[in-house]
DNA sequence: AGCCTCTGCACAATCGTTTGTGCTCTCCCT
DNA sequence: AGGGAGAGCACAAACGATTGTGCAGAGGCT
């Protein structure tokens, strides 16, 4: 670490000066402090020479202020995430502070854990992708007054907060265009039961089918995971058991690309055999060979949110009064939908 | 920061010992420094209680050692990017240490803005995908004894430890594959000239087209940015310009969705008008309407191999002795490669 | 000449840990 | 009883920066 070895001290010493002066001189406060600029220039000289660059350790410890945000995300591999962590690091970015990045790696003992160190780090707020199966230790969170920011995935019962899609408009607008195509029985490959954005688009699929007169079932409702593997498994459970299925919603682009893997197995075309819309877009949607119709989340636009919110609360100190964010989503229509069969 | 409020001061007021008996204690030398059991139990009680956890700046400045990795990326949202965020952050996460996330948004003046930040913030190793104009500021990096990796994007006349993968190879592949099924005029639609990639690639179709007996033409290569538009720009003035072309091979994917739009816009199909294939292998690919041989590039094994070098340097404190090391890339067949028209 | 003011800087405390050293008991031995 | 050893802990100095305060000298005023 010869990187820190050039310290105030060795400034101070080469210019002739005590390490305060050194330090006022070098901090713009030499009027302040009625250092003259004589010496405000030899130090200045003698900190470039030397190449020094001053420990944001020791100025954390002293000032209490770590600059630091820390992210904290199930998998950073996974474009929603990586969007959101953009755009978190280039607010902190512009307002001179840097940001720790945590990746729970999908589980929950993870998240408590890296959620302890970022705390111990001295972190001066949060934004926290939650894996989602339970939120005990984000409860502990809201009562600390550790600014924090919960996103996608938040929960009832925890006071803080939350930015996240509106799945449930989201998951309305697709079922109601499938239902004017005239589809009745609509299957849905959800993600990971109990997470809000899985409930609330479920919720979105009950109300358009009651909307339009029709009955939601649980039976049309399959999956556990927002992963490939589910998608694939749990499309082929359905196609088996309810052979009269027309159309696939499928809840994250993972899950479509196993409905995609169990229907080209089974020789099934899209449309023209089933139609299928998924959660998420993507640049390669259209050019698919059934250009997919999709819900397009705005990752943007819910990290930029989620850091604005976040640095409100720093500045001001307080949580904002409204806990719950809805980004709107953009159903994007292709061809991957048909009319009944 | 209310998180921070309690102290080992607090935790040895609390047992009724002083401070350094209280660290000692609870850093497990109490047998070695002769700290009672009864002490000892009664300061880790305390410390429970109070919910104590240790301040990893003081602890930081003390040891001087940030227990940080440094990862300067050009953008995390990029999946070639944020796979080697998450490779790294999981290997640091295995050793105790947090990650520090950059990103330069592409541009060489934040690179060096951000890469003295990191310095200044004491990191203990660097992971660096370079934006790739210029390395100047990189030379110093490696003249500093500051463990560093480079991925990607290395310079030839900078003396730091690249990780990337083998573009030549790959290249030479997909060209001697285009090769044999009769292609001759064989456009690439290339990303940022100058960078190691880039010119790695360029080289292995020119040794491929060479093994083969055929001459390669500057003319055949366009573009200037692994971008979309610089996809469909140079792929359109490559149609209009060498119209006998009848075989692309683009550079990245972005690049490859420019070139899909703008063969979409011509009417031309692929394989039967054109030949297709890209690098970067992409989940969907193999659905697309002309699914996509692509060359995929091991960004698992990149992230990995940089972080396990960059943990060798920082263990023992030295460079290791081969300076490039080269991932090799998986060619994967599919469709989108015809016979010449 | 004596006092005051202003200039220009140095001294020292502080942030929360870690760690080398020193001090005070107790107990045992002779 | 006096000396030595060991146990059990406290004191204090660092790490590198920031910041309140003190102090010396120059100059002006009466």
């Amino acid at each position: 670490m010869a990187a820190g070895a050039v310290t105030l001290r060795h400034v101070a010493d080469a210019a002739g000066v005590s390490v305060s002066t050194a330090s006022r001189a070098l901090a713009g406060k030499a009027r302040q402090y009625r250092i003259s600029s004589q010496t405000e220039r030899s130090v200045r000289q003698a900190a470039d020479r030397l190449g020094f660059r001053p420990s944001h350790v020791a100025r954390s410890l002293r000032s209490q202020k770590s600059g630091l945000l820390g992210v904290l995300v199930p998998d950073v591999a996974n474009p929603f995430f990586s969007a959101v962590a953009r755009e978190v690091t280039a607010a902190a970015d512009a307002r001179g502070l840097s940001v720790l990045l945590a990746d729970s790696r999908e589980t929950t003992g993870n998240e408590v854990t890296l959620l302890e160190q970022l705390q111990s780090r001295q972190v001066e707020g949060l934004v926290i992708c939650p894996v989602g199966d339970e939120g005990e230790h984000l409860k502990q969170l809201a009562d600390s007054n550790i600014p924090a920011v919960l996103v996608d995935r938040g929960f009832a019962d925890v006071r803080l907060t939350t930015v996240t899609t509106d799945h449930r408009a989201g998951a309305y607008e697709v079922t109601r265009t499938l239902i004017e195509h005239g589809h009745r029985t609509i299957g849905c490959l959800q993600g990971r039961p109990g997470t809000l954005p899985n409930e609330e688009r479920i919720a979105g699929c009950r109300d358009a089918l009651r909307d339009a007169g029709l009955t939601f079932s649980r039976r049309l409702v399959r999956g556990d995971r927002f992963s490939e593997e589910s998608g694939y498994e749990s499309c082929r459970a359905l196609l088996d058991e309810v052979p009269d299925v027309t159309a696939l919603f499928t809840f994250s682009n993972q899950i479509a690309l196993g409905a995609l893997r169990a229907l080209q197995e089974r020789g099934l075309s899209v449309p023209d055999d089933l139609s299928l819309v998924t959660f998420d877009d993507h640049p390669f949607a259209g050019f698919l060979a059934a250009p997919l119709s999709t819900v397009r989340q705005d990752v943007a636009r819910i990290g930029r949110t989620a850091a604005e919110l976040l640095m409100e609360q720093i500045q001001t100190g307080r949580r904002p009064r409204r806990r719950l964010h809805r980004i709107p989503a953009e159903f994007v229509l292709r061809t991957s939908i048909g009319p009944r069969p």
